[in-house]
DNA sequence: GAGTGGTCTAGACCACTGA
DNA sequence: CAGTGGTCTAGACCACTCC
């Protein structure tokens, strides 16, 4: 087990990144590389901190962050062990910054419409402000590949209405806000399928009535204030979500 | 302040219900009811963890629980708020119980099939067994309100091979699962949209490429070995995933 | 009974926020 | 500057699993 634990000797107590995170992307390595195969133990917790001359509430919490992604299995009187499963970490679509990512792809964007204007009931509701209230509302049509396979349909906070949308078009949404400063904390997320309308029809070059997958979702900040509603459907040939659950 | 301090006073430390798990419960509890409206400032860690006669890091795992549920948010420098949206936590139809929750509501399932016969390569790759390897296959047509509305079809790993499918009428796969000792930890899932096949169209009463919702999922138990393997079509009007997200 | 993770304590120092 | 959450320590006891 020596072998396994120099793996991890090389931390930085200086620096501003936590141990926890550092230990726990020395682990995710380690199993990536193969280091640890699927379905090996660790070291129990107490052993593993000795060795690496930290507490074990520091060791507990670098595990914790690979349970809580799915990596790794713990067992009471039993152990911590590697999952079976293939990792596909790198997909991440339903992350805050699903968009942004997607666009480092196929960095396309044509904004269709943006225009002030009062609040649909629906997002009246979705950021909590009053009936009426003028909001940005854009529309961009994504291509990945020169193909069209997202539409985004988007509702701003007041405090946005002075956008620069001609930026859209090299900038995803949430890169835009957060070069504001503003910091996105929470999203909730409804995906569903229905069929496509006239404009998606002719926009994906699919018939009309054909599938699409939508999602909807809210954005709130780290003051818990809500700042963005969209709607959005996509070409589902081209786009789907992947999502890991762990049991609590 | 103490009015709502004492909200929290009636902790149990004899139990075997953890104090930051009692404590969580009683904020939520508190949040739902409006006593901490959204929007409002909990008091700081140090303060809650002093009237409450707990441990800093204990009152911290609370508060950890429900900012990672999407209710609360955290600043370093400012404090924890309450987030301002409506909470809609009974919902929560991608967990790894949703097809038993939703059996509940509507606990009619016809069963269509179930043979063991030698697993496809997609589940030889999901479940990592040996090609050829018999699997038990099962698929059944869940109903709500007397409306056929999901196609389960699910792959179970060998171990399973025995299972009392004629049980499968009255409950949920993953209750039997448990009731056999089988932990579910982890589960890996992804969501998508396509045209509905004659199957389904036969079986949802649709026509044939209408819309429907998809997810395949492969799951996992506390040993990180995958045990199961489904594919799902949901007919989009009467299904959705809802999803909270948080950043890290 | 030995070994494991689960919980909890009582401190400490630091980084960041906002007045 | 005072106040807040973020990190970390060095222990302790318990519940559970497996032999």
């Amino acid at each position: 087990m020596d072998k396994i634990s120099q793996l991890f000797l090389d931390l930085d107590r200086s620096g501003p990144v936590p141990l926890y995170f550092q230990l726990a992307r020395r682990i995710e390595a380690a199993i990536e590389r193969g280091d640890l195969p699927p379905g090996s133990k660790l070291e129990n917790e107490i052993k593993l901190a000795e060795e690496l001359g930290l507490s074990r509430p520091t060791v507990r919490r670098a595990i914790q962050e690979l349970v809580d992604t799915g990596l790794l299995v713990r067992r009471r009187g039993v152990g911590t062990q590697v999952v079976h499963g293939r990792v596909n970490r790198k997909v991440e679509l339903t992350s805050l910054y699903d968009d942004l990512k997607r666009s480092n792809m196929s960095p396309t964007t044509m904004l269709l419409l943006h225009e002030v204007a009062p609040a649909p009931d629906e997002v009246v509701e979705a950021l909590g402000i009053t009936t009426a209230t003028p909001v940005l509302r854009i529309k961009r049509l994504r291509y990945a590949n020169e193909t069209p396979f997202a539409l985004l349909e988007n509702f701003l906070s007041p405090q946005f209405s002075d956008l620069d949308v001609s930026l859209l078009h090299d900038h995803g949404l949430y890169q835009l806000l957060r070069t504001r400063g503003t910091t996105m904390r929470v999203a909730k997320q409804r995906i569903g399928a229905r069929a496509a309308t006239a404009e998606e029809g002719a926009l994906f070059h699919q018939p009309v009535g054909s599938p699409v997958l939508t999602m909807s979702r809210t954005l709130y900040d780290d003051s818990g204030n809500a700042i963005e509603f969209g709607n959005h459907s996509y070409l589902p040939d081209m786009y789907s979500f992947e999502i890991t659950l762990v049991e609590k």
